[in-house]
DNA sequence: ATATTTATAGACCAACCAGTCTATAATGCC
DNA sequence: GGCATTATAGACTGGTTGGTCTATAAATAT
């Protein structure tokens, strides 16, 4: 790892533990084995430290979303690899789905276009869209649809993590979630 | 309004606009028109003041709904009727609503022991359990339930303040979101 | 009336911390 | 090899801020 990703890494890991506040610059350079001035090299400010690491894990997981809707399947096959996807990497990377729940929950949000937060979901529109015009979803608003869809992982993730389960108990939850959801959103 | 609750009201809003660490003691005592000796003489340190403002609006927002479980309906109204209200709850009190989440995403939610936060859903989790005897509700555990319930109401709340609906739009909304929340989670 | 408790005020300070500054080291380029 | 750029280091500081302290005023009890 580049002293830039520790610094990264080590942000994160601290942002997510004690909050922005909490975390001192000082701390992060130190955790991260990095002197004062190579934190502030890299980063301008703490904030733009702050924003950028949001932007990246977006990125990431909008790259990745992309991935799944690049697929030649049907859109409800689609549908469904994004939800069980999403609430998997939630679980995976903890520390990265609090964040960005943290961040939209701070006053650092308005640092973020609205346009660059709209791009964050370009991937689930393109399918969702093509849900709802192919009659597959119920004719309700795209963005409705994606706002329940983000509710609905974000219950189920909560639900998870709240309790301790066998992974066939987690992967059973997580399957009977997507019928739940599916029986919301489905064209009847 | 006594000195206290200037302080407290203050204190939301100030929260709220610029976050627990972009928000001085002396700011908030500042625009309750109160001294800042004061503010300390009612909260022993700000942490005190963040925890307490928090657990203020879950109490009255616990109440409220245990006011709805109390009356004498049938399970699934009043399942509809915590929905509905919840939804409009916080879309009339975006501040408090805001504040719950901010919290519940900063390091000062470990000053809230798990019995405590429970408390607070006691009286969803009543009706949700209720519903699953009588087999209205699917045969699920009754804090899948719950979090899918939050994940829901918080997903129809993005949507509405995300767009600036007229009230007729609006409640036409939440009826539909209802109605697809209901298709998710009633028995079949 | 007097004593005690509660509430308010505002000056003050010690600690902390984001960001600066200067000095090198490493890397790439001609 | 020398020049420029990039990367790293770490000491230093000025402004900020949570919390303290002391002094009163108001309310309550005896």
């Amino acid at each position: 790892m580049s002293k830039q990703e520790q610094i990264q890494a080590t942000a994160l890991r601290l942002f997510v533990a004690d909050g922005f506040h909490g975390t001192p610059t000082a701390k992060i350079a130190a955790q991260a084995g990095v002197a004062n001035g190579t934190l502030f090299y890299h980063y301008k400010t703490k904030e733009d430290l702050v924003v950028a690491l949001y932007n990246k894990i977006q990125d990431e997981q909008a790259a990745n979303v992309q991935a799944i809707v690049n697929k030649d399947d049907f859109v409800s096959i689609k549908f469904r690899n994004i939800f069980i996807y999403s609430v998997n990497w939630a679980l995976n990377n903890r520390d990265k789905f609090y964040y960005i729940q943290q961040f939209k929950f701070s006053p650092h949000l308005s640092q973020i276009s609205p346009q660059t937060q709209q791009q964050h979901t370009v991937g689930y529109f393109a399918v969702i869209d093509e849900g709802i015009r192919k009659k597959l979803l119920k004719q309700q608003p795209v963005s409705l649809i994606i706002s329940m869809f983000n509710g609905h992982v974000y219950g189920i993730y909560q639900y998870l993590i709240a309790n301790d389960f066998e992974p066939a108990e987690k992967e059973k939850i997580i399957n009977d979630g997507y019928e739940m959801l599916w029986d919301m959103v489905k064209y009847m």
